[in-house]
DNA sequence: TTTCAACCCATTGACGCCCATAAAATCCCA
DNA sequence: TGGGATTTTATGGGCGTCAATGGGTTGAAA
């Protein structure tokens, strides 16, 4: 499997290690990437973290965009600039810079969120706001959906199964 | 790795000397320049540091104007011209020149920003204010592509999640 | 002399690396 | 198929090394 999937809530030591879930180990090693690429998420108090995969993603963002221009400077400030690249100890640690862990609000425990090409770390309270939110709004977008589908192919569902 | 990421900060001492980040040090020696090249960034208030990586962007981008152009002229005395190359310590430490800390505003501390290609030299408080104006900028921008891609197939934020 | 830069050494706190343990998951075989 | 044995995982802690910082000394230029 090369997708960071389900979600894990960790504790940090006195040292201020969190371990990062097997099962994100074996992604990350399969990614080929050394360490642990972070940076905090653009519209969220969380913290956005990958390989390879994920330094891709904003290089190529990057790579778009005109050398010297103000717009690639400001990229790479918020991009580049508050990212790190944490060091994964043998026993497949990672030590949260304390910037990092003041964006997040974290404290002594941690989620850590699959979310495909990535995974996400969050304060665990935070994140259960945040997955109560998005169940909100799938919720209602099951229902928008669903009255969508009753009105256009009215058979439809019944098909799929 | 090859780039310049995350951003440190660092404290001049009596003799003004600052630490290059590690981290940033390793890039340098992988590039293979002695010393470290520094300009003043051309439309902040701050200091772009790098080795031959920088040099040759900087080159690149000249190298597309006319040559004995004005423009031209303009572009080579405000990137070459005004800089320097700083020797760096046996530590790992530079000394910036008195025009270079005018220029950005500095005092007994500076932030290291990396920017992949090259790093900047912040002064610390003007770099909180930079960041957060990038940040918006950024997010902003995010939010003009995320709405485009929204109106043209209306529901294509619901498939994503 | 005075000044400033290059070089060398000292300190301290953080970090990398290694080994230990308890609990949980997995395996394996009767 | 059930339950003991083995492996893996999350977590804890010790210790040596390195990075950031401070300071002293020498030598050449002013």
């Amino acid at each position: 499997m090369d997708l960071y999937l389900s979600h894990f809530t960790n504790r940090l030591d006195a040292k201020g290690r969190v371990s990062i879930p097997a099962a994100f180990r074996t992604v990350l090693a399969r990614d080929g990437f050394e360490g642990l690429y972070v940076h905090p998420s653009l519209d969220m108090a969380a913290l956005d973290c990958g390989g390879n995969a994920l330094l891709g993603e904003i290089q190529g963002l990057l790579s778009v965009l005109e050398p010297y221009s103000v717009e690639r400077e400001m990229f790479s400030t918020a991009l580049l600039g508050t990212s790190e690249i944490l060091k994964v100890d043998s026993e497949g640690r990672v030590v949260l810079s304390e910037g990092l862990k003041v964006y997040a609000g974290i404290g002594s425990e941690v989620t850590l969120v699959g979310q495909g090409q990535k995974f996400q770390i969050w304060e665990p309270e935070r994140f259960r706001a945040h997955l109560d939110e998005a169940k909100l709004r799938v919720r209602d977008l099951r229902k928008d959906l669903g009255a969508r589908r009753a009105v256009i192919p009215p058979r439809a569902q019944g098909a799929r199964e």
